[in-house]
RNA sequence: UCCUCAAUAGCUCAGCUGGUUAGAGCGACUGACUGUUAAUCAGUAGGUCCCUGGUUCGAGCCCAGGUUGGGGAGCCA
């Protein structure tokens, strides 16, 4: 484009040795006599900025002296290339011109608690690590579209305002629709199967509104949600998409977010070696004995892991306890420089963290032991029984074949063996949880109505889905992707609020 | 809704067994320093100890109730 007359922080690398104009903000800044070094931030990435008094006028000086932290500016100067920089380039300034001198910043250099970051996500969003997460979803959108794009999927919206609820099980929010009980659509599922007798294939992408009252950090109120439909698909076709589908989205992402991925610290060695493997593909009655410890996969019992992750726990907790036990031995020693001081002292307060972190964790496995080892066939998974089953792989797992009871009633019965339903839940491995559910539909009008009383849902208001059985019904399945889970993955994230701009989840709605 | 942990300076936290005027680091501000990578060094300002009630000669600390937040369960992607 040559709209602009400036340049971006991302494209310095073709400019070596050239003069360029940078218009951003100042992300970090350390100056002395003689020497101003600004990081810069320009939205395309970050860069060191060198003001030196030598070289430019006094009044150029005088306003990088002033500058402050995210103050706004646009600055001319030579690109060199310095291999200790973030992006491998760095800027001597030439000129500088002020746009804004901000005032004092609230996010600091320092680590802040959840409850501050999140409070003031409109400017967490600037700092590295935040921006290079929003680069992840991103590119993790924009895969998602070219896969199903190239392979010959039609992009259909569904409703938001609906007037039933689609699986009648989760808490809807309750809106007026000019005077009738309106609700915020929890998946478009079941829009997505009408779009797909007249296209073939589709995709839904769009948000979706779960009025549950969760706190977890797997957990959002609002949410979005990928939902690809497709006529003539059985339970095993959708599995073999689902899976090819997985692939293509992680070896994007990894391929394509390099730097971000450096900055978000993610071990993308996993990542990679997680999608070369053929996912497991586990029948339910397979997962409960798992789960349960009754049987083992190549030599790992489930049981034994988590008996072994608490003990590391412990163990680990005792070592940071006695590292600052060190420390503080050290400081109150006194003969330590104020400098090193400090740096002890923000050592352990980092360490303490991470204590408390573990300690939470360590409180928790024993419930999820407890559970597991009492888990009853015919349930459902929690969220731990699912941590506990993809401990034992280091790639997602496919649990197929649900007790009818626990899943939707548009899932179609297994001929087989009726009391199961061809559904398929997709389980992220590091703990992540579920990232896809899906499954072949039922795709026959009478065992539909059936389910629909069943589940004592209102007849009248599938009129229209059951429609579809009537007219040219075809065997067909599909499934849901979570946007924010698949980002927390391939990001290693530690909580879902982080992987999206604006999160709203139980108890909070701004900013 | 349940279990569990927490709330002290703008931020992150310390504050011992209940005892006089509540501390530190970071950030901000002033100054020193030619290459720093969370720079360093000296100094200055900055407090409704979440709220209400109680116990006590005396409460940041103990008790009761509440509010807000973290983690988990349930529910789910």
């Amino acid at each position: 484009m040559s709209i602009e007359k400036f340049q971006y922080i991302r494209s310095l690398q073709a400019h070596e040795g050239q003069m360029v104009t940078i218009k951003g903000w100042v992300s970090n800044k350390r100056d002395s006599k003689g020497l101003v070094f600004l990081i810069m931030r320009d939205g395309s990435g970050f860069a060191q900025c060198v003001v030196d008094a030598a070289q430019v006028s006094e009044e150029i000086f005088e306003r990088a002296k002033r500058l402050t932290m995210e103050s706004s500016l646009s600055l001319q100067g030579t690109v060199v290339k310095d291999e200790k920089q973030i992006g491998g380039y760095e800027i001597r300034v030439t000129d500088l011109e002020i746009i804004q001198v901000a005032q004092e910043y609230p996010i600091a250099k320092k680590e802040h608690g959840v409850e501050f970051l999140v409070e003031n996500r409109h400017l967490w969003l600037r700092s590295r690590k935040q921006w290079a997460m929003m680069r992840v979803r991103n590119r993790v959108i924009f895969a998602i579209h070219t896969f199903f794009q190239q392979n010959d999927f039609l992009q259909m919206d569904a409703p938001i305002f609906t007037g039933n609820a689609c699986e009648g099980t989760s808490t809807l929010f309750e809106t007026d629709f000019y005077g009738r009980p309106a609700y915020l659509s929890q998946s478009g599922q079941l829009y997505g199967e009408a779009l797909a007798m007249a296209h073939g294939k589709i995709y839904t992408f769009g948000p979706t509104f779960r009025a549950e009252k969760s706190k977890t950090r797997r957990h959002l109120s609002e949410f979005w949600m990928i939902e690809p439909e497709m006529a003539f698909y059985d339970l095993d076709m959708n599995m073999d998409l689902i899976e090819a589908f997985l692939k293509y989205v992680v070896q994007d992402v990894t391929a394509h977010c390099k730097e971000e991925l450096e900055i978000l610290e993610r071990n993308t060695a996993f990542l990679e070696n997680a999608v070369a493997l053929k996912f497991p593909r586990i029948h339910y009655d397979d997962a409960v004995a798992m789960i349960r410890g009754e049987k083992d996969v190549d030599g790992k019992n489930s049981i034994k892991l988590l008996e072994q992750d608490l003990a590391d726990i412990k163990a680990r907790i005792a070592e940071i306890e006695k590292e600052i036990a060190d420390r503080e031995a050290k400081i109150s020693g006194g003969s330590l420089k104020q400098g090193e001081i400090n740096f002890n002292r923000n050592k352990i307060d980092t360490l303490k963290n991470e204590v408390k972190e573990l300690e939470e964790k360590a409180n928790n496995i024993p419930q999820w032991l407890n559970s597991a080892l009492n888990f009853e066939h015919g349930n459902d998974f929690g969220g731990s029984d699912e941590t506990v089953l993809t401990r034992m792989f280091n790639c997602p797992v496919m649990v197929y074949n649900w007790p009818a009871a626990v899943k939707a009633f548009y899932m179609k019965r297994d001929p087989k063996d009726p009391r199961y339903v061809k559904g398929v839940d997709v389980l992220a491995p590091e703990g992540y949880g579920e990232i896809v559910g899906g499954a072949e539909r039922e795709d026959n009008y009478e065992l539909l109505l059936e389910r629909i009383n069943h589940e004592q849902l209102p007849v009248e208001a599938f009129d229209w889905y059951l429609d579809l059985r009537k007219y040219g019904t075809v065997p067909h399945a599909g499934f849901g992707l979570g946007l924010e889970r698949m980002v927390m993955w391939i990001s290693g994230g530690q909580h879902i609020r982080e992987a999206i701009p604006f999160p709203r989840f139980y108890g909070r709605l701004e900013p």
